[in-house]
DNA sequence: AAGAAAACTGGACCGCGGTCCGTTTGGGGT
DNA sequence: ACCCCAAACGGACCGCGGTCCAGTTTTCTT
């Protein structure tokens, strides 16, 4: 039930696994996008094909991460990971999940200034950067997981990250755009511009940090337009 | 429409084909960077196998370009696509060359506000719109195009809009971290963006071009920051 | 004009992501 | 305790992107 509530793309339990979630309307995926109810057998190989991934990344890179490989790993039939995960960008995407989760729990509901309790102005600073150093903390498995460009954007995670920009921008400049606003601010966050920018081009990530808080404040400046 | 057929992006006679060609630093990738010479034969296949590509999109959208089906269209191996172009992304990329190159010049050496003549800021307002414009057009195409997220910024064409984006901001908010603010604005014209905003959440063309007018206003807004 | 080096060609081959479908299994109902 | 079927399983199978290399064609040299 947790998830029937919010899942807009009505699959019946059927065969096509993965629930991609639509919902960009809603503020959490919480516990709620977990499968409520998983077979036994099935919870045990899902932890195991986690856990198998998780060794392999740490052995040969994310590249070493096959779904094929990951299924011998776990001693389970490749058919069952697809089932399970949908495709290699939902298997990496669980693996991601944690953190995901995390960082969301942190900024609805986690200690000022990222949580409430700030002014927000301070929270969406501390949001850029807290996004800023995960990202970077994880890039190869970030970049990894990114799926097609059709699919870039409908991704869950992504959606609750915008919705909360959203919220904070609202409170701010009022009589802006704000959901354009803040597509764009996420995507001057995107995981492959992180990586451009830090691997390719050199640049060290304060200098990405301070960006960050200098297209805030261009951004929220109220003066009239000119 | 013989797109652009012989032209451009092609490879010093080497092993190794596909040069990306780092160079963020030159300006134009004009008929610089074009094959030097090329033996008459590959010629020859080169137009082909890009009228051939094209046919197959016209008649089978994006999804029916298989290197294969390509190859076969053009009467001609599979390595020889390969040689050619490098890989799927090259070949797609060079199918968009001829527009690209077609903007490039509008806004290097055309008519005002986008070209030379009219104040920085009037052509980086009408930039915008025009690379907003041209990407909605060939929407699919340019999907289709984006190579995997490591190698998207490394692309050449985009460097160049960059540099120019650059240029721009330089002369109008010399205090800024120009080179940043190009590619946080680039961002924000990003076709998968453009294409989850106006295909997955219906958003008009006119939104996403106040949007750019918008944004470009506040980045560019000269006051002292708070 | 001839011969040799360089460039190009084509298709067999490989690995991986993803699908399909016949088989097995867990666990709720009786 | 047993039955039953939805759910889960596993591996054969497919198509595509990409590589390789033995053989062919072009162009350069003298």
């Amino acid at each position: 039930m947790l998830y029937a509530v919010v899942m807009s793309s009505a699959l019946p339990p059927l065969p096509k696994p993965q629930e991609p979630l639509e919902s960009s309307h809603l503020l959490e995926i919480g516990p709620a996008s977990d499968e409520p109810c998983l077979r036994a057998d099935a919870a045990r190989n899902r932890a195991r094909l986690l856990e198998a991934a998780a060794r392999l990344i740490a052995e040969h890179g994310v590249a070493g991460v096959t779904m094929e490989a990951v299924a011998a790993a776990a001693n389970v039939g490749k058919g069952t990971v697809f089932r399970r995960f949908g495709d290699r960008t939902g298997l990496l995407t669980a693996l991601l999940d944690h953190s995901a989760k995390q960082l969301q729990a942190d900024f609805l509901s986690g200690p000022p200034p990222l949580g409430p309790g700030s002014p927000p102005l301070e929270r969406l600073r501390a949001f850029g950067v807290a996004v800023l150093y995960r990202t970077a903390e994880q890039l190869d498995l970030q970049l990894a997981a990114q799926p097609e460009p059709t699919r870039r954007f409908a991704h869950p995670a992504a959606g609750s990250l915008r919705m909360h920009l959203t919220v904070l921008l609202r409170q701010i400049v009022p009589g802006a755009d704000c959901d354009l606003l803040a597509h764009t601010l996420l995507a001057s966050l995107d995981p492959a511009l992180i990586h451009h920018l830090t691997r390719q081009r050199g640049m060290p990530m304060e200098r990405l940090e301070a960006g960050w808080l200098d297209l805030v404040a261009r951004v929220t400046r109220t003066d009239p337009p000119r």
